[in-house]
DNA sequence: GTCTATAAATCGATAGAC
DNA sequence: GTCTATCGATTTATAGAC
């Protein structure tokens, strides 16, 4: 299928300017010299062609940061690298980068479809903290997350069934936490909430943020 | 000026259902039973409507969390409160709170007076480390404060010359830190990042929510 | 200060010819 | 499979009467 290649590669183009609120079928259609009818032979609806673009988003961001990261050995580092490579991504796509955390679009209801490939790059986060073993190296946490999250983690399981590997609950809870974390922070930088905060240079901003992917490995007991 | 008054409340009225994108002049005169033309006599334009519905909600949503959490005496606590609260309003009032922390509104440019109003709540969780005295409790911090991130630090007196307190460094740049986290866990909550993650009910949700505030409070000495 | 009327533009989606 | 033509709806904003 050359033309729904197309057309996604159209309508991501399009997300550089316009913002998934305003991505328009006609406006791809002109895009690509076709009338606006013809891209529903390939594509059911506004919704559909959303979906292939988040769907594709999440691939693209996940694939990006695994060839950046996979091979860094040392966990640290490939820690401060997958954060870092978020960000990189997120400043380079950062409409794309709006259709997947920001607001939701209205109107549109996520499909199941979307959760698999968005589960990708949090997956490497609680891989590394499994690695590190979190439950010994910070033991105070695991007793936190046995105490009073048990309940609320029920569904570990389903989360886990799309990834290839079994993770402790501690490594699940705070690995999450750290995700939540990065893309707060770069949807602060990207969505205006650091000007006039941290230092408007992209030097500093970028210092800050690495300044945040260590205060977090030191909390989680990455060496 | 009752009628701005009227026009800002039927807004922030249309926002529980639509979304900041799709806020229409037109629709808040219907519901006011006016002309839309008639609007643009207290209002210049649409943008200038969002400006005031975003300062509107930066100061309600700050009002809400400080009585609630003002009088808590115990540092943990309020830190604890503080966060819940935030949490509360945002179910609350989900589409204002996407106006202020989702994607901005397309071409939509915020002017600098939304800025000191967006200061008030990170600078209660600012306070609170600074009352708990970060750079004791927590050297390791405050060093890697000193040794990286002073340069991009420098607007810290901007923000500084915009509340009624001196900050330490250290305060600064890990109230900050949580402040992200904050809203960047609320959003995912929010814009539906937690389906098939953390259990769906809204108890098994809250308790993720305050296990983040509680490692957050570890990580950052409060007793 | 509020109205009617209107300009000028956008959009999603469909019908039906070819 | 692609087109033209169209339906039916939306919007911001302005002109000008009252």
């Amino acid at each position: 299928m050359a033309i729904l290649d197309a057309i996604t590669v159209a309508a991501n183009q399009q997300l550089l300017e316009v913002g998934p609120a305003d991505l328009s079928v006609r406006a791809v259609a002109r895009e690509l010299g076709m009338a606006s009818s013809a891209i529903y032979r390939y594509v059911s609806s506004r919704d559909e062609l959303l979906t292939l673009l988040i769907i594709g988003a999440f691939d693209d961001m996940a694939d990006v940061v695994e060839a950046k990261t996979r091979r860094v050995a040392d966990l640290r580092r490939r820690w401060k690298a997958i954060g870092l490579a978020c960000r990189e991504w997120a400043l380079d796509e950062p409409q794309r980068f709006a259709l997947l955390y920001g607001s939701p679009v209205a109107g549109y209801a996520a499909p199941q479809d979307t959760i698999a490939p968005a589960t990708r790059i949090p997956n490497l986060l609680i891989g590394i903290l499994q690695e590190a073993k979190v439950e010994t190296t910070v033991p105070a946490f695991s007793a936190r997350v046995a105490r009073s999250l048990k309940p609320a983690l029920s569904d570990v399981n389903t989360w886990a069934s799309l990834s290839t590997r079994d993770f402790s609950d501690s490594a699940f809870a705070l690995g999450l936490m750290a995700w939540a974390h990065v893309i707060g922070s770069i949807s602060f930088e990207l969505f205006g909430h650091r000007h006039n905060v941290v230092g408007d240079s992209m030097a500093d901003r970028r210092a800050y943020f690495e300044f945040e992917l260590d205060v977090l490995a030191d909390l989680m007991g990455i060496d």
